[in-house]
DNA sequence: GCAATATATTTAACATGTTAATGATTGCGA
DNA sequence: TCGCAATCATTAACATGTTAAATATATTGC
């Protein structure tokens, strides 16, 4: 009979503890904008994507969507992101982010960058690429 | 200037992705029990270590010492930890498991262990272990 | 031996994660 | 065209994540 693997070599807990180390940086930068990462996440595809619908959104910024239907909520009160729906088929409402959402991007582009940077220069370039190539095998666990 | 990486490369979210991956077959597992993934892992490290006192064992399990308080109060209320109070030393609370908290494990143990093994052999043992030793690589960032 | 300090834990407050239930809208078939 | 099924989104309810404030206990300095 196999055996349960030490915690100590858990794969969960490694890949809460790494999220919690990378995170860090960010959400010190964030907090100057008061923002949480999930709203950076949101921003952040919005601007890459354009407009999207609810779940497309959800997919791109690995959000379930309860979660997101609040946090684009609290945003669109907060002037971050609109919400817009389509003439004939009103199940196609889009998302899209505002010139103040724009304007936060903008202002966090180069810290953000600098701290992803760091991130890939501490692992090097090479084991970087290997983990993001690891990371996306773990897709379709049967 | 510094490029923000594109959002598909961007390693928060594919380590999000990862964990939510790697937990859905667990999760399944465990909602037979009534148990969340967290209180699993309290339990795990409670069998694996012995009686722990609380930032021991929220160092152990990944958790912040305000959920862990929740969980643990939770989890005495359901039987499967204890607390006990050190003679001298009142600020030394330790927790242990329960008989029922072992059953829990030893009822789960064998299919948890299927699961991980599943995981391992999906990526294969080398991969899976560079994965492990790259998220390690991931502490203190700064 | 007492006040001040240091450390560890818990509470509080709010945001998000998670699953189940509800609601809204379109498209299809009788 | 009416109702029914399918799909997508939201709401509801509870658990956890996160930061800051409050609490408790022991230790230190005097």
């Amino acid at each position: 009979m196999k055996q349960l693997p030490s915690t100590q070599r858990s794969l969960p807990i490694a890949l809460i503890r790494a999220r919690e180390n990378v995170m860090t940086p960010i959400r010190q930068m964030l907090s100057e904008s008061g923002l949480t990462e999930q709203q950076w996440r949101v921003l952040r595809i919005l601007d890459e994507h354009g407009a999207l619908e609810p779940s497309q959104l959800a997919k791109h910024a690995a959000l379930l969507l309860p979660s997101q239907t609040r946090i684009v909520q609290s945003m669109a009160q907060k002037g971050l992101v609109e919400r817009r729906e389509h003439r004939n088929d009103r199940r196609r409402t889009v998302i899209e982010i505002t010139d103040v959402g724009q304007a936060i991007i903008n202002d966090n582009a180069a810290k953000a960058a600098e701290i992803a940077a760091q991130i890939r220069d501490k692992l090097g370039p090479r084991r970087f690429e290997t983990l993001l190539d690891i990371l996306d095998d773990l897709r379709d666990l049967e």
